[in-house]
DNA sequence: ATATTTTGTTTACAAACGTAGACATACGGA
DNA sequence: TCCGTATGTCTACGTTTGTAAACAAAATAT
């Protein structure tokens, strides 16, 4: 399918929800997103309608009452949005972006750990 | 100083030519980025404006011409963004921003060396 | 049956962005 | 000195984004 769908900084709010627990009510996110953005109720419903409209997430009419659920993977979004940024601003090379964070950004003992092992399974993956 | 400038897409098409040759008068940029995005004159000098603006370019004035010269780095812009991704789609974790990115896109045997001395050094400098 | 609450849709509006024309002015040439 | 050209600033306008009120329809409670 067409999986260009690039989200804004709000609507990632909403799927977050989403992606936590689905499907969810209109009801349960207005509250939900109320509390942690403060939103207004009708702000995260349009925020809905929009992402409906762009084809992130779904509606299913269970009766009267309207139930979201998300179309697109957090990973297929997160991974729409890292490539943008590595083109834009990296010119595509992951390991110009990670030395950048390393130098400016001492990572963790256990990010270290954790990428490593990261490396060592890509490499796996790749060889097979 | 405040290191919070974030750059708008247009905006790294220009900050890019100033990275690349700085300083430039706003001839050779209206040029380059006429070329390079099809702009017109206007645009390239608007967009200037705007980046003069939020202190991402500064301008010095020979006489009167202008010359427009980079004030934030290329890393620094880059960091910026990636900071704001990272927390955004990963929660501020690299390595699960990472991990995504082998997950669905092979890295190349390059990169995975790369990505290798990359830690290494990153370990070298922890421990100093 | 009627008032009240719930729920969904429309409309709104300011700020940011991409894009560019209009205008003023200074510079160089005829 | 007058004119075209280069250069910079202002104004403009459609779209996207963040945010939300207004309105309509349905469900409930009294």
């Amino acid at each position: 399918m067409e999986k260009n769908i690039s989200l804004t900084d709000a609507e990632w709010s909403v799927m977050e929800c989403l992606w936590g627990r689905a499907p969810q009510t209109g009801r349960e996110l207005t509250e939900e997103l109320g509390e942690k953005c403060g939103w207004s109720r009708s702000t995260t419903l349009t925020l809905l309608s929009r992402l409906e409209a762009k084809g992130a997430v779904g509606t299913e009419s269970d009766g009267r009452l309207k139930t979201f659920v998300p179309r697109v993977s957090r990973e297929e979004a997160a991974l729409r949005e890292t490539e943008d940024l590595l083109s834009r601003a990296y010119r595509g090379s992951v390991s110009l972006m990670v030395s950048t964070l390393t130098k400016k950004q001492a990572l963790t003992r256990a990010e270290l750990d954790e990428l490593y092992a990261i490396l060592k399974q890509a490499e796996v993956d790749g060889h097979a």
